[in-house]
Parts: C-alpha cells; sequence; structure tokens
DNA sequence: CAGTGGTCTAGACCACTGA
DNA sequence: CAGTGGTCTAGACCACTGT
C-alpha cells in the first residue's frame, strides 16, 4: 500500500517526461512529496537521489530540487573481457598469440604511462576470435618494473587481459575511443583492406600508483559499440 | 567520529584493491561490518549498494555478498550537446545549416524507427565549428508525424538538437559508437580528405513509444572520447 | 526453513548555501 | 539566519534463495 522508492522514482520521472514538471522548475521539497506519497522522507531522498544521478535533476542544499534543462545524458558501456563478449553473442572464442617481445619503453609509451627512462617493457600482440572469424586485434605493452612475473607467464593459451585480471582485479583506468585507418599488419590480421575505417579502444591502467599496462584494441571494420539510455 | 557510509566505502574498496579480499571471495555480511565500524547496518548497506552498482562486488540475498572474480568494469561517458562540448574545451562555438528538405521518409529510416509507409521527415544537414575548425558534422531526420511543428522550425541560427531538447527533453535512446570513413561531401565539411577515418556517433530517439529522431554524428579526423573508471 | 540482503520508518542532527 | 538536502540511527518487516 505504502509506496515504495521504485514508485516515487517513476512517478516522478513520468511527472517529467509528461512536462508535467518542465525543465529548470522547481519541485516539491523531499518534506512535501513525503506527504504526497505518504512516505517517509527517507525514501523520498533515495528516489531523488537516484534521479539526480541518473542526470535527471540537479539538488542544492537550500536552493532544492530543479529539473535539469540541459540534460547530462550519460551513456554507459560495459567494459567485458573479449572471450565473454564474444560468448555473450553466441559464438566460439578462439585466441591466438602473434607474438611476444620484451624490449625497452619506447618514448611514447613511457611518456603516456610516466616511466623511467630505461624501462623495460614486455610487447605482445595479440588475436581474438568469433567463430574462426577476426574480431579483435590487441596490442598491449606491460610495464615489467611494476610486473616482473609477465616476462614468466605463458601467454599462448590465454589472453594477457585474463592473466592482468586475475592478479590486479580493480585499477584506476583512463580509457578512449577513436577511429583509425588499418594498415599493412593490421588489416592482415583482421582480414580486412588497407585503408578500412576500424573502430579503436586505447586503454591505460595504473594500480597503486603504478603504471600496470598501456594496451591498443582493434575492432574489424563494421563494429559498434551500442547501448540504450 | 562515527563512520559515514563513505568511510565504509573506501575501507571496503582499498581492502579489496589491496588484495585483503580476494576476487571470488565473501565479505562479511552487513551485520557484521557494522559491528566492525560501530556503526548502523543501513550505513553499510549503502556503501555496499554503491560498490554493487559500480560492479566492483556481487549480492545475493542468504548467499551473501562477494568480491567479482571477473570485473564487469563499466566507463560513463557524458553526451552533452555540442555547443557545450566546444564551450567547455575554451573555444568559441558557431553553427551552420548546411541544408534542410522534406521528404519521404526512406525504407532504412523507416526500418530503423518503425515508421509507417509514406512518412514524411524533416532532413537536416548542419555543421558545428570550434574556434572556426569543423569540429562535428550532424545529419539528422526528424520525423514529422510525431513533430509536425519541425516542419515550420527556424534552424538557421540554432541546432536541430537544442531546438529538440527545449521540447522532448527527456527521452529513450539508442546510441551507437563506429569507425567510418569520410566520403566526398563529408570531407569538405570537415575539411579532411576522402578516406580519413572519422569516429562516428549514431542516435536514435523515442518518446512515449512514438520515433522522434535519428541522427548521425560526425567529429573531425582525430577525435576521441575519453573518460576514466 | 533459516540466513542474507532490500527496504521502510520516525526522528534526529548536520552541512551547505541563498536571501 | 533559515530552508533545504545529506546522512545516520535503531528497529522492523519483508523477499528471495541456498541448503
Amino acid at each position: 500500500m505504502t509506496a515504495t522508492y521504485k514508485d516515487v522514482k517513476s512517478d516522478i520521472l513520468s511527472k517529467i517526461t509528461q512536462g508535467d514538471w518542465a525543465p529548470g522548475s522547481l519541485i516539491p521539497n523531499e518534506i512535501e512529496l513525503a506527504a504526497m506519497y505518504g512516505c517517509a522522507r527517507a525514501t523520498v531522498n533515495r528516489a531523488m537521489r537516484e534521479l539526480a544521478d541518473d542526470g535527471i535533476i540537479e539538488r542544492r542544499r537550500k536552493a532544492g530540487t530543479r529539473v535539469r534543462s540541459a540534460p547530462i545524458r550519460q551513456a554507459r558501456f560495459d567494459i567485458p573481457l573479449v572471450r565473454n563478449e564474444i560468448a555473450e553473442k553466441g559464438a566460439e572464442y578462439r585466441y591466438s598469440l602473434v607474438s611476444c617481445t620484451v624490449a625497452d619503453a619506447p618514448d611514447w609509451l613511457r611518456a603516456r604511462l610516466k616511466l623511467d627512462e630505461g624501462s623495460r617493457a614486455l610487447h605482445l600482440i595479440c588475436m581474438h576470435y568469433a567463430d574462426g572469424e577476426p574480431y579483435q586485434h590487441e596490442n598491449r605493452w606491460i610495464n615489467l618494473t611494476a610486473l616482473p612475473q609477465a616476462e614468466d607467464a605463458d601467454f599462448n593459451r590465454s589472453g594477457p587481459n585474463e592473466w592482468l585480471v586475475a592478479r590486479i582485479p580493480y585499477s584506476d583506468a583512463e580509457i578512449s575511443f577513436s577511429a583509425a585507418l588499418a594498415e599493412d599488419a593490421l588489416s592482415d590480421h583482421l582480414a580486412c583492406k588497407v585503408g578500412d575505417p576500424v573502430f579503436t579502444i586505447d586503454r591505460s591502467t595504473w594500480w597503486q600508483g603504478q603504471a600496470i599496462t598501456f594496451v591498443t584494441l582493434t575492432y574489424r571494420p563494421g563494429h559498434r559499440l551500442t547501448t540504450r539510455y
């Protein structure tokens, strides 16, 4: 009988989407809403807090709560392991290691991960296939100063991402999406033409202030990253 | 003196990132944690709920709370109006309307937005500039069945997105990111070469079950969408 | 069926901030 | 300084679900 926070949230949301409460307008305060819905203020508070998290409303002490006029809509993307990403599409996953070498970290990598001069890094190139078709190309550098064990790890059977996740599960990361051209070697691996446009994800990862890895993931032409909001 | 939910949350998070609580392992239940931190169960509950929302832990009634073993990390991107996106970079925003025509909705659009045969649509092409440089190309279709007023609107001064946001502030949307090639007309507008790779956002928008608009946004070459998590 | 998280309550005090 | 949201509490009941 009594209203739940979900009831309150969806009722407020519908008042906003139906236009009853226009963008920029002031919403009744928590005490009034609690009275309107016949529930405790904490219940209203939770509903409003979630709407604020969703970017629908804007709350300020003393000033009250307003419907956002310039909606800051947010898109959320799940970033799963490739293996799971492919499995969820119902396709069969296959992995292959292309190359694995130890090298001094090149300048651009040192700059990006703030590594000391002369830092050594493990450079891996791998492919991920879905139902036998090239799906994703992985070009990864691992900081051997932070993770010396990586040099002895075996990346022939499973990808470095899974190895890393098992050791450094929760890290800070910067991720960026862009478009690139498939050049020579890449087009070979992805079985596409040189000059095809490819969707690319770059990710840098830190753990406890220390750079762990930098990876460039390149998807086969036509790949889309999709979500609803 | 007493622990806040933020204290609890960050302490639990650090126990996880430091490896005290390994991936897959069971975390003490809310009552035990409340005793450990000397706070109420509701406080622990809020901390844990947020960690679950962040994809760090996994909660099931009766089974308890576990550290996720395969972290489902989520990247969040703000999708602002282009005008604000450019203003935030400290650049000067300029808008220009390239073309604006009424036409029957083509088949691919009808399929995508589930429109009836013979639906009419407004087709707009616009450009957005930052400090005089081409920044984003906008190719938009507006469903005139849902929004007949759009036919009489003036899109010479400001973009259709701002017009739409003022009328349909909170809608459902599907958004997808991909890479494409700049072809002829596009490369002219973006002042780049034919064949340059360009980052593209497609977005379909519905409101109360009715298709409103479909837009393809194409950024100048080199554009990146970046976030941290 | 019993243990765990999910939610609600009534009341309290606090923190911020606009007038 | 006064109004609003932000948070905490102690207790209660409920909903799910593993055993």
